[in-house]
DNA sequence: CTGTTAGCGCTTTCAA
DNA sequence: TTGAAAGCGCTAACAG
């Protein structure tokens, strides 16, 4: 059996008091914060958590509800988010919604039962009801990626509309006008495909329907089943706009299987800079998310609710995502 | 203030006892089942778990502790665990060790003071003495994807050396001879590497030194600036084997940039299906490692040992990696 | 600065 | 079947 703090209070022959203020960075006399030193290390004592949360009502714990932990977008949020919390002594209780609405609601009640002191949710519903257990419970919650209409949460998003209005402009400012899209119904999906029928409509450009393809979510196969129909197209496009790195991938796929060179015979814009646009031929065009910032940023927040309480307003976090020139976009 | 079952004692008239029972699947006669029910609902009481691990000594939770949270294979591995464990209704506490040693120690100790009921750990060092407080503790490990010396410990693990081997007898079997090797000191690497000479031995084939490239770990950058000093040499290997997905990456970043073609310049061979050999032209041959076994499997020895106790002997299993016929190796 | 005491919310004997 | 009581390991008044 694990030491406990009796064990040092029989090794040491103080109160429970003094000893437990010690652990807790309280004031003890030199000569007893000697004695519990020494009878830490030779009783290998550690605290036990789970007794300190139970009566602090603090677990140090915040859950990561991810809508999908396969992508490596995912990946890279996670790896910045549990840095900055373990710095601060925070641990992650990771749960991943598979792009499920319901298994993101069981993974909210999973955390709210397992006492998280907080939840960084990427979301796959945009129904607010989902997070009303949290607000019973009173646990912050900070959305990541995608927002949700309430004003209820914070979140950290990236200004998705006008990033991919950008991402449009470019590709009409090298010469393109017939330019097809490739989008989800996601709420990120949405957004940058507003932000391209807005570029479009700027550049008085019509947007015919064969060139508007979508799904319900972000998808490999999505961007490889539109690109293999545009191909088929009598009038093809000369550039193509993606809003997400799986459906780019696809995309390229498609290409690749049509013989299709980039950019010389289509030209292609797509979103995220993760490793795959890094190490193709030609170099991914795209629209750079601050992953580091968009994690640690959602994290600074909650763990500010959770240590200062919810006296400050919600913070609604729009970052700007940059676009990275490379190779795929051809000037006409 | 959230209910505690002493509303629910309040609300029923029954005693802690009997609501506990009821809580943990007990028999209760059906009209005070249906009081208790009542009163759930009512005030919307959901137990605490903190609590309950405090008198259990069971947090129903296990620590997954990864060698590098950020790359896709780790990703895909959560995936699969994290499946299984929620099923069970086990959560994970998630660490990133970030490839170093220093920090995996941290996070098994992290895990360790959370009280998690046992560890999955994809290591980074290969030393024992990193898992003794585990041992101390009695908290089972399962390691994912890496052997630690030592029979102290259950492992899931692919037949790396021979899988290398098969790929390798791959190339030369299609006629390859002159053949480069870039691989990472790491388990993982240096098996796979074995499993090369194994296979060179065998068909009496000679390795020059300036054909083997390595480094301390897996990683893109070591792909990358081995193939570019390959590809200097006066005498260039007609194949190359790699031994991790990211040195892939590399490998083929490089090949791009020089404008040499694959297969017909030089032929390659990589491990993991991932994404990036799926998009790819042409389709990379490689070693698929079956993931999903790696992770269930792991999650289901580590379920067992914290179930059933540690009367059964060590599991150290070696799933088989198939060889998947790309496009990536010519015929010479 | 130190120690006693009373819980945190739950499970688990044990007797009824 | 039920309930009273003890206790999991710790923190937090409070009095000394």
């Amino acid at each position: 059996m694990a030491a406990t703090i009796k064990d040092i209070k029989a090794e040491t022959g103080l109160g429970l008091a003094t000893i437990s203020k010690y652990l807790n960075g309280g004031n003890v006399r030199d000569e007893n914060r000697q004695k519990i030193e020494e009878a830490i290390k030779k009783l290998d004592y550690h605290p036990n958590e789970t007794a300190r949360s139970l009566v602090t009502k603090r677990t140090k714990t915040v859950g990561f509800i991810v809508h999908n932990i396969a992508i490596n977008f995912s990946g890279v949020l996670l790896q910045h988010a549990s840095a900055y919390l373990h710095e601060r002594g925070y641990g992650m209780m990771i749960c991943d919604s598979n792009l499920d609405a319901k298994q993101e609601a069981e993974n909210i009640r999973f955390c709210l039962d397992k006492q998280v002191d907080g939840i960084l949710l990427m979301p796959v519903s945009d129904n607010p009801a989902v997070l009303a257990p949290t607000v019973r419970a009173e646990i912050p919650v900070v959305l990541l990626d995608r927002e949700i209409e309430s004003d209820a949460f914070d979140c950290v998003t990236i200004d998705n509309k006008n990033a991919a209005e950008r991402a449009t402009d470019y590709l009409i400012d090298n010469g393109h006008n017939s330019i097809a899209v490739i989008h989800s119904e996601e709420y990120t999906g949405n957004e940058r495909f507003k932000g391209f029928l807005s570029s479009m409509e700027k550049a008085g450009v019509k947007v015919p329907k064969q060139y508007i393809y979508s799904a319900h979510v972000h998808s490999t196969e999505l961007g490889y089943n539109s690109m293999k129909a545009l191909l088929k197209l009598r009038e093809r496009p000369t550039a193509v706009v993606t809003t997400n790195y799986e459906v780019s991938l696809g995309v390229i796929m498609a290409m690749n299987e049509e013989g299709i060179r980039c950019p010389e015979d289509i030209s292609l814009i797509g979103f995220d800079e993760l490793i795959l646009p890094m190490v193709m031929r030609p170099k991914l065009t795209l629209v750079a998310q601050p992953m580091e910032d968009i994690a640690t940023e959602g994290a600074r927040i909650l763990l500010k609710r959770i240590e200062e309480g919810n006296d400050f307003p919600r913070q609604r976090m729009s970052l700007y995502a940059a676009l990275k020139e490379g190779e795929s976009v051809r000037k006409i």
